[in-house]
DNA sequence: ACATGACCGTCAAACGTTTGATATAAAAAG
DNA sequence: CTTTTTATATCAAACGTTTGACGGTCATGT
């Protein structure tokens, strides 16, 4: 704990203080202010009630309210950070629908240190009521220790591990098969992935699906894993399987976006324009895809709805519900634009 | 308020467990725990208290501790969302600092709902102790009213409201200015400029350093103003700065990042080729820049900086220090890429 | 006139932590 | 052998809200 002094300023107004403005008893603010059943007020008393805390500008303390009801109405959710524009997704749907059912979100990242250390000080000291975990960095291990803690506060997005009996997944896997076929389809008959670290769930799960479409596409795949998945990552991963001597692949598939975007940038730096010398796809669909040179095509994948699934999943199992592995049923889409062409 | 029902689960440990566990009294344990001063213990004492606590698992209740101190070692940031990178790198370093510091933080976007109800909220529950606001889209009015409740609470990233008087603003202007100069010292003679809507304080800002440039260089400028700042924008601004007859502007400055990209697109689709018939510059830097098609040359801020400082100054007023208007010394740079070359 | 409800409202305990005041015993000082 | 000091630990109140258990006051039906 960090020693400091308290914030300065005026007292913010209390129950107490409605309650002696309007010339009644706390517990009867509190009722008529809640809409408690038990909340019998006249219309008149009912009234100055209302007045006095509006005039006041009352707002329950939290605090209060969370250590004598245990909850806290509030959600946490638990990224990697903000480095790719499906976590910004994310994001802004699990707040929109957290808001939207009345609850508060509170985010953290891998910035503000151990992650699993955030997760467990976030449940254990009752900051939220459910954790949602979308990052893939955590060891198995300390999820299973959180899930024998806390099995119904614990949901895990775009992952899935043994221990942890609620989830949210995408169909990473049909989407990363509908990229592969939809090259073969242009009539590309060796094509390049390149992915993330095979550490990562929804990597082997993109894997997967590539792999089952290469086989019944028939295709020849070279196949590149990197430890990280961003820019530089499809940069240089893309580099690799081009510099590949004799028989270069015509088409690429970028396991994720941020990866897609570097692919471009290795094409265009190896001298080869898109998408008539060289094709290439990437997971996950972004705004940014449409201005890009060439403009990105995608495979999107449902990431709104994901959000909104978990915070239902979330509410859910607070409520009583057991634990589930939930499947967004949303098939991937193809958004087709210039970088991917068929082969000449 | 939404009715609902507790989460379920094991009960969380609290003091009096641990005091049980350990044989002593609560008070012990806390001051023991929190390294108080007044925490006499004998080894042996203390060293079973440890025990008791790491053996339970035990955290302190944050509702219980608030509401006893009034204070929650927390911090607000709202931001208007993600869709500019310049965001994202304000969250994480403004995590990171907070972090650094003891603090914790809660995000909150407009996809919360109302961004002024949501600022009144989280100081007014005692959710926060400060907050920090970097969203342009909240009236002053509301401003001032928010500065009347708790002038010692609210601090503004880069932004300058009268009523307001902490906050923390980077060298806008001055980055707007070098973007010109660097236009000018390549030999543009003719520059076209894309803002984003004047209603927001840093594009008054960067129109002043902008504008001041201009005359000072004695280049002939045109300029867009768009309702919004993304890649739309910045795609639409640009084209009707290139429409504009017979006599276009050889260079573009974007006022944001996403401007930047949205204006590469543009040239594109009007046949241009960058940096040869068009060189491009926009203010505020990202590893994207690096991988775009041309790469793309930007003037970065200290970004990271005024996430530091607004915490800083937060702290600091927290601990009672008075409001200040703060402005980060650290010069504007150009990164220069490809998407700028000296007029043919 | 008297029980019976229906209304309208208050009481007081509890949630988990922190902290100033206090208790007890042993050691040191006079 | 008192008195003071020091070391160790406890007591109890308080933070602001919620909620089950009561307590009056009227009108109403018998």
């Amino acid at each position: 704990m960090i020693k400091g002094p308290k914030p300065t300023g005026p007292r913010r107004p209390t129950l107490a203080d409605v309650a002696a403005a309007a010339g009644v008893h706390t517990s009867l603010v509190s009722r008529v202010l809640r809409d408690d059943p038990r909340g019998f007020a006249s219309a008149e008393t009912r009234s100055r009630i209302l007045a006095a805390a509006e005039a006041l500008g009352y707002r329950a303390n939290v605090a209060a309210r969370g250590l004598r009801n245990a909850r806290t109405t509030t959600l946490g959710l638990l990224l990697p950070g903000f480095t790719s524009p499906m976590y910004t997704a994310l994001a802004k749907s699990v707040e929109e629908h957290a808001a939207l059912k009345g609850y508060g979100l509170v985010m953290g990242t891998h910035a503000a240190g151990d992650p699993h250390e955030t997760i467990t000080n976030m449940l254990m000291q009752g900051r939220v009521d459910a954790m949602l975990v979308a990052s893939g960095r955590i060891e198995d291990k300390a999820l299973r220790q959180l899930a024998e803690w806390a099995p119904h506060r614990v949901v895990l997005l775009n992952r899935q591990v043994m221990a942890v009996r609620a989830s949210v997944v995408l169909r990473d896997s049909d989407a990363a098969a509908l990229a592969v076929r939809h090259l073969a389809d242009l009539g590309h008959r060796r094509i390049g992935g390149v992915f993330g670290p095979p550490s990562l769930d929804t990597m082997v799960r993109r894997l997967q699906g590539y792999r089952a479409a290469v086989r019944s596409t028939g295709v020849e795949a070279l196949t590149a894993s990197c430890k990280e998945r961003d820019y530089a990552a499809g940069f240089n991963g893309v580099q690799r399987l081009l510099a590949d001597g004799a028989n270069p692949p015509t088409a690429i598939f970028a396991a994720t976006f941020p990866m897609g975007v570097g692919a471009l940038a290795a094409a265009r730096a190896m001298g080869l324009t898109v998408p008539e010398q060289l094709s290439v796809i990437a997971l996950h669909d972004d705004d940014l895809a449409g201005f890009l040179t060439p403009p990105l095509t995608t495979v999107a994948l449902p990431v709104k709805e994901l959000g909104v699934q978990a915070v239902e999943l979330a509410l859910d199992m607070a409520a009583g519900g057991e634990p589930r592995r939930i499947v967004v049923p949303q098939s991937p889409e193809v958004i087709e634009r210039a970088s991917t062409s068929a082969v000449r």
